[in-house]
DNA sequence: CTATTTCACGAAAACGTTTTCGTTAATTTC
DNA sequence: GAAATTAACGAAAACGTTTTCGTGAAATAG
């Protein structure tokens, strides 16, 4: 019932606890002989060491916390496997906290994984997220921090990103490529950087081509749990606004999903009366009918190098080395499909 | 830099440690100026309970370990959801861990659980499980495990389930009663005991209304990260062998999603040709054409129940009252949309 | 054969809490 | 005013490791 401690196992030997913890670490100073009793008695008796006494004693727990603000997401979740992942390999279990994208949770939980000793911690920022207080604590305290997409550009900690603009010029590029004359913008939330850095990038797409821009045709979206209603809701405003619309670039797949079930409702056909380009390449956009142009954002990719700077900066400064931090920006591409002329 | 102790605000105050832990946890026996004294102070130097020593001087972690067989996955990230969700309100952390649907990689998952000392083990197996010692382990360690959705029927320890036969019989009757003739069903892993049961329950509804079972109306789908290619194929081969079938209930969405992609690329109409029931009602069952009726698995709702048992659970043991152990079955619906005829 | 080195082990402190049990001083009781 | 109670605090053990530093005994060196 109760645990095997290493007292036990030194009882049983006759032998002294500090022995049995040597010899289980293979110390030099432990014969092999008693090395192989131990050792043999360890496993009969199924000895697991207590980890909250190891990392008591080393001030090491082989734990982070990761922070996100949703896990029903296929972008986020497939960051979570990229993270996992790569934790595993390396022996660290990972504490999952969903800060539903506010900014009083994940303040309280950013506070529960500094408690609980995490060793570092990984985070992308709630929407509501405007004071960074909960997490320059995290620095301060000598934990390394990492963010990832959704970040705060004034924090001094490595951060794992797309290029946001980029990925947007592209999107909307492809739309001035494919033929279209008037495009529209169904944005993102008016506090989340990305839905700010896409909206840019849309707007320097239509300023390099010589396109007037027209506040009129961006809509905006709270991309929340309602997203598909969102675009459902926004498609029929546009197309009954706006005749001479034909092109559009939505800030995420969900809502562009709902657009397209609006415009198919409405008889408006994809892409002959209006392309449609979406963002983050959902594995949903695939499957439907018209599949969907989107840009593709590798979420396993950016939770596997998240873990991989967090490994790095944990190294570092066992090691006493310099820790020194990465703004590491990893490729979108366009994905195109059935919702764009070719 | 190093993190605050008891012993530094003792220390300051010019009191003992006792003193201060008991200040802080607000014991009868301290004297309300002093609480107040070491309560200020703790906040004015952001004092943060070390919980390895709390841990290992309380003998409880409050974190519990959750085993899922895949993250990427609208089911089961419904069912982490519903589990931190509850978790948060009672003051768990939840350590994530995923099993790949390996029985190898589950068993060290477990193990890394237990040395980790977490209170308790939420676990949905793995397919390839068919031993159960590891699990056993844990409750013979007196740790409280509750299983879901993928359950080992031989273990004595609460399960939160959905009635697969039941909801099988469901789909495939609704089948029937909208003039489905010969029925075909693609089902799951053979080892898989959901597919099993959902097998079980399509031969049942057959039975139930005097339709001849055909084991050549059976295809086998792995249902891993190909489960839609999987469905296009074996759809393909259904409809060049099978003419005559008019209906088909298959085993997840994902896989009757791609059946259906294959039906529209061959011309075969849906549901005028042939009625497609999937299975979970997964988000993008109701936004592709034609919508998918499914069968409703309500994953927020079991990962909700399952923590609930394990919070009883860990209560119970807590209190030294005798642990009851529950089956819980959480009802499923079936919801009829385009893909089925009326 | 003494002096040194190596070998194999153990004692003990430390990590930061929690909690039991004293202990002293102040207060109350009769 | 002596006896009993209460109030407020502290000492110390315990949780289970890890690791440093001794310490004898055995092996080697001169």
């Amino acid at each position: 019932m109760s645990q095997v401690t290493l007292l036990q196992i030194a009882d049983k030997l006759k032998i002294s606890v500090s022995t049995v913890s040597k010899a289980l670490k293979d110390y030099p100073d432990v014969s092999e002989k008693t090395k192989a009793l131990v050792k043999e008695l360890a496993t009969t008796l199924n000895y697991k060491p207590n980890a909250f006494a190891v990392n008591l004693r080393t001030k090491e727990s082989k734990t982070i916390g990761l922070i996100i603000p949703a896990i029903v997401h296929h972008f986020f979740s497939n960051v979570i496997k990229g993270i996992l992942t790569q934790a595993e390999k390396k022996g660290y279990l990972v504490i999952i906290l969903q800060s539903n994208e506010s900014y009083e949770l994940e303040k309280k939980q950013i506070d529960l994984l500094l408690r609980q000793r995490v060793d570092g911690i990984l985070i992308s920022i709630a929407n509501s997220t405007r004071n960074f207080g909960h997490l320059s604590d995290v620095l301060s305290q000598g934990k390394p921090l990492v963010m990832f997409d959704k970040i705060a550009k004034i924090l001094e900690c490595s951060k794992v990103v797309i290029d946001d603009r980029k990925a947007a010029r592209d999107a909307t590029q492809h739309l001035i490529d494919t033929g279209c004359k008037r495009i529209a913008h169904f944005r993102g939330p008016l506090l989340s950087q990305n839905s700010i850095d896409r909206f840019i990038g849309y707007r320097e797409a239509l300023e390099n081509n010589n396109y007037v821009y027209d506040s009129d045709l961006v809509y905006i979206c709270e991309c929340g749990d309602s997203s598909f209603e969102e675009g459902k809701i926004n498609a029929k405003k546009l197309v009954q606004k706006h005749k001479d619309v034909d092109g559009v670039f939505i800030n995420t797949d969900l809502v562009a999903i709902g657009a397209l079930t609006a415009f198919s409702e409405m008889g408006v056909r994809v892409p002959d009366d209006i392309s449609v380009v979406g963002f983050s390449n959902w594995f949903m956009s695939s499957v439907i009918s018209p599949s969907l142009t989107t840009i593709n954002q590798p979420g396993y990719k950016i939770g596997k190098a998240a873990f991989k700077q967090l490994y790095t900066e944990l190294k570092q400064r066992k090691n006493n080395l310099p820790v020194v931090h990465k703004k590491i920006t990893l490729n979108t591409e366009l994905i195109k499909r059935a919702s764009t002329k070719v």
